[in-house]
DNA sequence: GTCGGGTAACTTACCGGTCGGTCACTTTGG
DNA sequence: CCAAAGTGACCGACCGGTAAGTTACCCGAC
């Protein structure tokens, strides 16, 4: 009943606004394919949750695979777009804690978005693969930059290892990601305060000493 | 053909001795699970790879879950056996390193064990849900004895900190083993010198001066 | 030796159910 | 009255699981 947006609205409207639908099919959508995956989501079921029927699914989306990279395209865009946004400032191992709090920080919002992008449900290949791929390798490669840079301390590592050890980041990331969803009650800053905690403890040295800044950040109070 | 087996089999056999058979379709099984996952693997399609039809496949093992569950204990115990051979030692940074090339080592013989174990298509509720939870809770409770031991140098983290130290120490193992899926051709004791490599980079100091034992391991060169 | 016959191994064909996707129809508002 | 929104009913494909029939092997009788 708002004033302005009646004013498009053509004959044989019925119901809710087209956008408004469509929003929320895709809040239920991501709701279902968050929760039970790709492979076992079902339409209808996402359907019920937006509380229509299937084939208005398909009116609005045309496909099940074409409903989910819409939502894929929202999670991956925003899950990118905050992780970039904490790339800036000092190189050192503060980039890693920015960065998942970055990251904690977007799922605070929506807390479904990682899984839509990591979703290992997916089918091995064709064009949900591709997209989804495309925002793990671009989440991937700014987590390289940082691996990279400081593992290039050491002359022993040879190249492979720093492809390694950015998937190892990527795996610390995801565990502390699905650690979360087990304590929802925890906020993203604690969630940060948390590793911050243990990365002081695994290397103190590279953490208390990082150089021109003085310090990583103000939160550590010993 | 064979001298000895021949004895054993009785009247009506035909084909292969069930035994064989049993070993061949768990094969196939672990292949076609740990490849598609337990939701997508098809009981036709471990059929298929074993050169037999389905009818087979539930008169040897009555049920798809059934199947997946006796691949599941292989895989769990020997994963669990692998780690635990591991855990004697010293206690320090170099126990992580035995542990991955425990795991490592174990894997080279039957790659696909990892994943069944850690298969995300599994239902979320059921036997075969708990038991492989079982033996994931298993190999994260070694996990997080050496975890726990090694943030006590620290009074400033809290409990919940080494759960979550924990849920990171595993995620660091899990990003391992599905870097290696993708460069299959490095060997488990060059993947843990990638590993210890890395380690190195990121805590010096923990890693150089373990205590009593002069040193964690005799690899390093420098 | 060879010839049934019993038994285990194996297959073809099918059932019930679910899911993605579609069509003809009804409802609703302008 | 008309067009868009929305729905019940259905289709084909696939999958887990089953029943009934067929094939091959061993063994004892002659």
């Amino acid at each position: 009943m708002s004033n302005h947006a009646k004013a498009t609205r053509g004959v044989g409207t019925k119901g809710m606004p087209r956008k408004d639908r469509e929003r929320l099919i895709l809040e239920a959508a991501a709701g279902e394919f968050g929760a039970k995956g790709y492979a076992r989501g079902s339409t209808a079921q996402v359907a019920a949750r937006a509380g229509i029927t299937k084939p208005m699914i398909y009116e609005y989306f045309g496909s099940k695979d074409s409903l989910y990279l819409t939502c894929l395209d929202q999670a991956g865009t925003r899950l990118v777009e905050a992780v970039a946004s904490a790339q800036r400032g000092p190189s050192d191992l503060s980039r890693a804690v920015r960065t998942l709090e970055a990251v904690f920080r977007a799922l605070a919002a929506r807390p479904h978005d990682w899984e839509l992008v990591y979703d290992g449900t997916l089918p091995a290949e064709g064009p949900l693969y591709e997209a989804a791929t495309g925002y793990r390798r671009e989440l991937n490669r700014m987590g390289a930059v940082g691996v990279a840079e400081f593992l290039r301390a050491s002359p022993a590592v040879e190249p492979l290892d720093a492809d390694l050890g950015t998937h190892l980041w990527y795996g610390t990331v995801s565990a502390a990601v699905a650690w979360w969803r087990h304590h929802p009650e925890q906020t993203a800053d604690e969630m940060a305060a948390r590793f911050e905690r243990i990365v002081a403890v695994l290397c103190p040295d590279l953490w208390a000493a990082p150089g021109t800044t003085g310090g990583p950040s103000g939160t550590r109070s010993t």
